[in-house]
RNA sequence: GCACCCGUAGCUCAGUGGAUAGAGCAGCCGCCUUCUAAGCGGUCGGUCCCAGGUUCGAAUCCUGGCGGGUGCGCCA
């Protein structure tokens, strides 16, 4: 079965075609492209007649030089209806179609739901959370906005794989490592780890006013340990911690890359031995940037204030973005030199690999890095050095990775109106917020399904999924004031709204069921798919546009396209389940129409159920089947 | 100073050039003798920041302002 909506702008193609053909009208006509033309299809508003329009007719009125209305009609009298397609009308300038509701309703369901495989590659990094503390709200966003945009690239049919960068040569670490034998404290156990450990680094920033050079001697001491690596127990511990939260979230990843290996793999060198072979690099021996090595950026990047990039310093030291591009010549493919080894199984059963240096120079039946593109989840605030790498990246690779590398900048979360800070105490733990989400849906849970066996699985989808949804409903570029109210909002806007609809669906499934009545989709023997009407049309269309929802967020990196449908799926369904006839009774009963629409609606309500379903798990969000 | 992002209902936000700009929350009025009321219907609420421009058509694209946020070191 095909889909409707291409269907529909090659029949109108085809009418445009019939028509210039059989009066060509000015010379303009002869030479327009009708195959480059965008015939766009749309859903009619609700108070219009028809199921879907296309206003095509404007664009070809002045390419033509006749009436927008005189053309749609002209049009609508050459239109080979496609199936599905029960009649077409000319609203003024705009062309509609009413669908034939049984026919149309079973297209839909018979949509195939997943998409072809593409063999294109797509590495992920998110997390990337300093290994010195816990996680808190700020990196929740990035998290769940990485692992939502993983499954939607999966979903739109990439091969996908999701780094965690674990950056453990740095400052933080090592405060946080030295603060443990400066105030000789000891885990107990009592505190999850991380948490402790950032107690301390917190307690180690306090005390640097009456002991600064102590205190600097020591980290500076811990920078060098980390730097060869003989610390790398001691950070995995809090690695562990950390995953902890992540794998609570329902998150897991293909491999952990860590910043030591990534340096004793040469990739610095590497890197820099690339850059060097352009002639856009080089070493002044005068001027401001005298002794340093620097890469001229302005032909790719034009109206810079300062298009030089240090990379090199003039004393040999290498700037961070030196190394970040590095890093990246080997994601994308054109550096190899890591090893691998398994770091833990996740609660999927799934095994997270990582980088280590006395790992296996290749996994068998796995590729790590070489991806047609990377996709950074990073804080917008490094747009510019995220442009430079990208930058590098085109500069050295010819011109065939201009797509190589995208950035997907999310803004701050602020915590009520307040900047969040470590050292201030102005933060606040994921820990903590899962479980207070968790804590406030068991109360509505108690309250609501108080029978309800599955109650603590039930809170716990609730809860984080409502943590999760609030992160991903609006676009990454708008700056987020966590506040508990919204955060946690379980009702209206929210992800057990969604969860809600999906439930409402799988109990009437199981009312279906139970009746002895047999559904399967399109292909529901019993159904008579003619006694479907406009009220089913509209919760179909609905229910049609998931694939073009998810190619639409995979092509945009934007996980919030596909919540916004998730709620729109979810008000249609609750619309038509909710939907009284004029004499102000119930009219959409499943178990009390008739037979043969019974079926059919079933197996509407059971397309319904599934998107939903995909909706929900793509945003990385369990859809249970009772609340 | 330069660059990027934002400005849509009281609040929080959708709206990738198309039909009378839509949700949630907040307010008001209704709907459970039940396929799940965590729901649904109605009502109230708009100079889409301003001014020009492009277009048959602009919240959407362009230019210039205004207001807010962020970034601009031989730091990481």
């Amino acid at each position: 079965m095909i889909d409707l909506v291409p269907a529909l702008q090659d029949a109108i193609r085809g009418a445009i075609r019939a028509v210039i053909t059989a009066d060509p009208g000015p010379a303009a006509a002869t030479d327009l492209d009708v195959d480059a033309l965008d015939v766009v299809v749309q859903r009619v508003p609700d108070d219009k007649p028809g199921d879907y329009g296309s206003p095509v007719a404007f664009a070809l009125a002045k390419r033509l030089r006749r009436n927008p209305a005189a053309l749609a009609a002209a049009i609508k009298d050459r239109l080979e209806l496609p199936p599905g397609v029960a009649r077409v009308e000319a609203v003024g300038p705009y062309l509609n179609v009413f669908v034939d509701p049984g026919v149309f309703v079973r297209a839909v369901l018979a949509l195939p739901h997943e998409v072809e495989r593409s063999g294109r590659k797509i590495v992920i990094e998110h997390t990337s959370v300093n290994p010195n503390k816990e996680a808190h709200v700020g990196h929740l966003r990035n998290i769940v906005l990485g692992d939502a945009l993983a499954r939607i690239e999966r979903a739109a049919g990439y091969q996908v794989e999701v780094q965690n960068y674990i950056d453990d040569t740095g400052r933080q670490a090592a405060e946080s490592l030295f603060a443990v034998g400066y105030f000789g404290a000891e885990h107990d156990g009592t505190t999850k780890y991380d948490h402790w450990l950032g107690a301390l680094y917190v307690r180690l920033g306090q005390a640097k006013d009456a002991d600064g050079d102590t205190i600097e001697r020591g980290v500076t001491d811990v920078m060098h340990a980390l730097e060869r690596g003989d610390l790398r127990v001691e950070v995995e511990r809090i690695v562990r911690a950390q995953l902890e939260t992540c794998f609570a979230l329902g998150v897991e990843y293909d491999l952990l890359v860590w910043e030591s290996d990534v340096v004793a793999a040469g990739f610095l060198q590497r890197g820099l031995d690339v850059l060097q072979q352009l002639p856009s690099v080089t070493r002044p021996a005068e001027g401001k940037y005298a002794g340093a090595l620097v890469m001229d950026v302005s032909a790719f990047l034009p109206g810079l204030e300062e298009p030089q990039v240090v990379l090199v310093r003039s004393d040999g030291n290498a700037m961070y973005v030196a190394k970040d591009i590095g890093y990246h010549l080997w994601k994308v493919g054109r550096l190899e030199g890591l090893r691998y080894a398994p770091f833990a199984e996740q609660p999927s059963g799934a095994v997270l690999w990582t980088s280590a240096p006395t790992g296996d120079a290749s996994v068998p039946g796995r590729t790590f890095a070489h991806g047609d593109q990377a996709v950074n989840v990073i804080d917008a605030r490094q747009a510019h050095p995220q442009t430079i790498v990208r930058t590098a990246l085109q500069m050295t690779g010819g011109g065939k990775d201009e797509d190589s590398l995208h950035h997907l900048a999310y803004e701050v979360v602020t915590l009520e109106g307040q900047a969040m800070s470590g050292r201030k105490g102005v933060t606040l733990a994921i820990d903590t917020v899962i479980d207070e989400a968790v804590r406030r849906a068991r109360a509505v849970v108690l309250e609501k399904q108080p029978e309800l066996a599955s109650a603590d699985e039930v809170a716990r989808a609730v809860g984080i999924g409502a943590l999760r949804f609030a992160m991903l409903k609006s676009e990454a570029k708008r700056v987020i004031d966590f506040r508990w109210d919204h955060a946690l909002n379980l009702a209206g806007d929210s992800a057990p709204y969604v969860q809600y609809a999906h439930a409402r669906a799988c109990s009437i499934l199981r009312a279906v069921a139970a009746a002895g009545v047999d559904v399967r989709g399109a292909d529901t023997v019993a159904a008579d798919w003619s006694a479907l009407g406009p009220l089913e049309v509209r919760l179909a269309s609905e229910v049609a546009r998931f694939h073009d929802v998810i190619a639409q967020a995979a092509a945009a990196d934007a996980p919030h396209v596909v919540a916004q449908y998730a709620l729109d799926l979810a008000t249609a369904w609750n619309g038509y389940y909710n939907h009284k006839g004029p004499d102000g009774k119930p009219d959409t009963s499943v178990m009390r129409s008739a037979q043969g629409q019974r079926e059919a609606r079933a197996a509407l309500v059971g397309g319904v159920r599934d998107v939903l379903a995909r909706s929900l798990h793509v945003l990385g969000i369990a859809a249970p089947e009772q609340m």
